[in-house]
DNA sequence: CTTGGAATGTCAACAAGGCTGACGTATCTT
DNA sequence: AAGATACGTCAGCCTTGTTGACATTCCAAG
């Protein structure tokens, strides 16, 4: 659709061209799938799914989160996140503490073989980025993080946002 | 693991620290929840899901392209593949052609209906591909592309480019 | 102190979309 | 003629998402 328009203003717009659109759209779905691939290898092992890794990445990042805030974090229901849950809990991987303050809350911790679960994955998905980060560079990976930051919806950025302040920046 | 160790070589590997993979992996998981909403969306309303989305893309990609080929892009089984294209023919979006060459094989084309789809996907997606782009500036959007491509397993990035060189460049 | 609403858990049922395994049928290829 | 390839299909299983209904527990406001 605008592939027939040459650049008008100032500067080239050519980085908006529908086919560089559609580049970045088939890059985003390939990669992807490398993304998590090395995860899905190892839960798979361990008779888990993606559901699980999510939940257990970011019960590690926030310990002691409530299944509230989880919830908005990974959008998806309370009942989807609660089957992920029981058999986490069960297998010993997350331990569920009633809240003091307010006891209907449940705050969420890894327990040692939680953490260790934690550990495998991160360590395969973090082999995998740091492979690409080196071969890329410091510049490409900045603009990589800027654009991903630009296409999320924005309630999805205030929890991106909300977990990076908590890191060490 | 790394974050104490202060640049050590001529040049910062500062982006290479624990912190910074760990943003992009957040930042990866996040943007691509925003990367799927809006196809998803319109998709809700017909009665599809991903699965489709991602046939209908490739089909419209590739015209004429063979059963095997996109299993092979798409990673999937035949038996998954094919509940998704028996839907879709049978919806009238997509049309099946025996081979000239080798009759075995089928052909695969978008009906008009079927491009019309593409279409109300596509344009989802690119608008939202196209604020990113817009936001993040030219420069981003190389170093975005980089490392998504460094992100890849091998034979996805066979594909991508192979795909990539259909297009004009 | 009672009552409404919020937070959580749980049961049931269902659908999409992955998977494996097995089988059948054309159609090449050797 | 035999074997390999491409495709379709049936059956069954799993994960992970969805709704809807309902119980419990607790906080807070009246």
């Amino acid at each position: 659709m605008d592939q027939s328009t040459p650049p008008s203003g100032g500067q080239s717009l050519l980085f908006l061209t529908d086919e560089q659109l559609r580049k970045g759209i088939e890059a985003m779905f390939f990669a992807y799938r490398g993304f998590t691939a090395d995860p899905d290898r190892i839960l798979a092992e361990q008779g888990y799914g993606r559901a699980h890794h999510r939940a257990v990445h970011f019960i590690h990042r926030s310990p002691g989160t409530t299944v509230n805030n989880l919830l908005a974090i990974l959008g998806v229901t309370k009942q989807s996140l609660n089957r992920v849950l029981r058999t986490l809990i069960g297998d010993g991987l997350v331990r569920s503490e009633v809240g003091t303050a307010d006891k209907r809350e449940r705050h969420l911790y890894l327990t040692d073989a939680g953490e260790a679960l934690e550990r495998a994955l991160s360590d395969a998905q973090r082999d995998r980025m740091r492979g690409a980060y080196r071969a890329a560079g410091p510049d490409a990976v900045a603009g990589f993080r800027t654009v991903l930051e630009a296409m999320m919806d924005n309630d999805m950025r205030r929890h991106y946002t909300a977990l990076s302040e908590r890191g060490k920046e």
